[in-house]
DNA sequence: TTAGGAATAACTCGATGCTG
DNA sequence: CAGCATCGAGTTATTCCTAA
């Protein structure tokens, strides 16, 4: 037959309620198992995410009759060569783990081809994140039919077997479907401390010149003039917010860097926050609790402690970014956050998105320069999250203390601690402090010996040197 | 000095609204 | 309607602060 598109979705009305299910065009009637997996699952959930469901089995349904020329619903109820029909289902879904991998190839290949064709050109038609969501629905819907098959009804397990036995089936399901996700083999992410392919990763958590002027490069916003193609905020779904998205983003990258916020801090920020600064020109960021503001997120952000509570003055081109955001970009919300979604309700930006942020920023970065991401080519920034900007800050910071401004090592730590609000007996600004005076101490010592080769180099002439004392 | 607590980070997964 | 972006939530590890 016709092995293309055997299975197809309907939409139907059930009790009044729209809802959808997989038809088999040969028999013209919906498949059985689809049809329980809804029916017991299903009812109770949006009609969008019931779709969402269907549209992956029903994708499953037809690589498998292109695969193995009959149904899904067939393989299940026939008998095996014993002439044992009860164990038929379990030996289905034996089969369904090894087809993972083929199935991937064949909703990247937009349900056309079923081989592994090991083209290395070969490029997805859809995003990593459709792939990922096909293929957990589709484990949902084999574990729908694991824990169903296995139940006493169908097998003669005891209750403790047939616990281990779906447990096994659950266990090894996932285990497939995290072989062959999207994601997880996109983004392979490593903490600091773990080895990454044979060699260790040793860095700090603050971010080399090198890598604050990449992310300085990325996040420029494009402007009329000039766009900017590293900018990883490029395309979105609501293309007039394209530009409001990018000057948000650059303004909580600015922000970050420049005076070293928390990220809760930054969330935490109001319109009226940005207030004229007491003493003469200039403004000045108010970081405060936000209490009777009626936050509407589910898990407000909340300040670390009392001591985050502080004054810090903003520069001028700052100031005109920031005013630039509120004026034109940011909407009219009945809320006074400052940093606001892109949804039409342009609610305050969550914990969750915030960190989006950083991870697109990433992924721009791991494109652009791959020398500092990618671990074989020497690059270290093996991750990034907004506390990292906190840390470069306070490296940062510190130094200029020390060195620009003639600080003592004691004053530059009050200072920082004013600045970063830490606590009075937190022990991070000495963190810094040792971090800089190793940092100067490595480039004395660096110094010391590149002298000293100098110096060996112009007595090397008059006379051959023993061996080292 | 250390135990415990709160926030943050990292990683997933599920659910749902939006738009071309 | 398909595909996608985004949000909510659960779990665990790590970071930072407080108080004993």
């Amino acid at each position: 037959m016709s092995a293309k598109e055997r299975f197809r979705l309907k939409r139907f009305s059930y009790h009044g309620q729209l809802s959808v299910v997989v038809i088999d065009d040969v028999t013209d009637l919906p498949a059985l198992l689809p049809l329980l997996y809804m029916q017991s699952w299903g009812l109770s959930k949006a009609i969008n995410t019931v779709q969402q469901h269907m549209v992956s089995i029903c994708q499953w349904y037809n690589y498998w009759q292109c695969k193995h020329h009959r149904s899904f619903d067939e393989m299940l109820f026939e008998t095996d060569q014993h002439g044992f029909r009860t164990l038929a289902p379990l030996n289905a879904l034996d089969a369904a783990m090894v087809d993972y991998t083929g199935f991937c190839v064949y909703i990247d290949s937009g349900q056309k081809s079923i081989d592994a064709n090991d083209d290395p050109g070969f490029k997805p038609v859809i995003a990593n994140a459709t792939h990922d969501v096909r293929l957990g629905c589709l484990t949902q819907f084999l574990l729908f039919l694991a824990r169903r098959y296995v139940s006493g009804r169908y097998t003669q397990l005891t209750s403790k077997e047939q616990r281990t036995t779906f447990d096994s089936y659950r266990f090894r399901l996932q285990a497939a479907r995290r072989d062959v996700c999207g994601r997880l083999n996109i983004r392979k992410r490593t903490t600091f401390s773990q080895v990454s392919q044979g060699h260790l990763v040793v860095r700090e958590r603050s971010l080399t010149p090198a890598e604050t002027q990449a992310i300085t490069v990325c996040a420029r916003p494009s402007t009329s003039k000039q766009t900017n193609p590293l900018n990883p905020w490029q395309r979105h779904v609501d293309q007039s917010q394209v530009a409001a998205v990018q000057i948000r983003n650059h303004l909580m990258i600015r922000i970050l860097f420049n005076y070293g916020l928390r990220l809760g801090e930054l969330l935490l920020l109001q319109t009226k926050s940005l207030v004229p600064y007491a003493s003469g020109a200039g403004n000045a960021l108010a970081i405060t609790t936000s209490e009777g503001s009626g936050d509407p997120r589910q898990a407000p952000p909340k300040l670390k402690n009392a001591w985050s509570e502080r004054l810090i003055e903003l520069a001028p081109e700052d100031v005109k970014l920031w005013e630039l955001y509120v004026d034109h970009l940011r909407g009219n919300p009945p809320h006074p956050f400052l940093l606001v979604n892109t949804r039409k309700n342009h609610a305050p930006l969550s914990m969750r998105a915030a960190q989006n942020v950083f991870d697109a920023l990433y992924a721009a970065l791991d494109q652009h320069f791959p020398a500092l991401c990618c671990v074989n080519l020497g690059g270290t920034l093996t991750t990034l999250n907004a506390h990292m900007l906190r840390f470069t800050w306070a490296t940062d910071t510190f130094e200029a203390l020390v060195e620009r401004d003639g600080c003592d090592f004691e004053a530059a730590k009050d200072r920082l601690r004013q600045l970063g609000g830490w606590s009075d007996t937190s022990p991070m600004p000495q963190k810094y402090a040792s971090r800089y005076i190793a940092k100067s101490a490595n480039a004395a010592n660096v110094r010391r010996i590149s002298a000293q080769r100098r110096l060996h180099k112009q007595s090397k002439p008059k006379q051959q040197e023993g061996g080292q004392p």
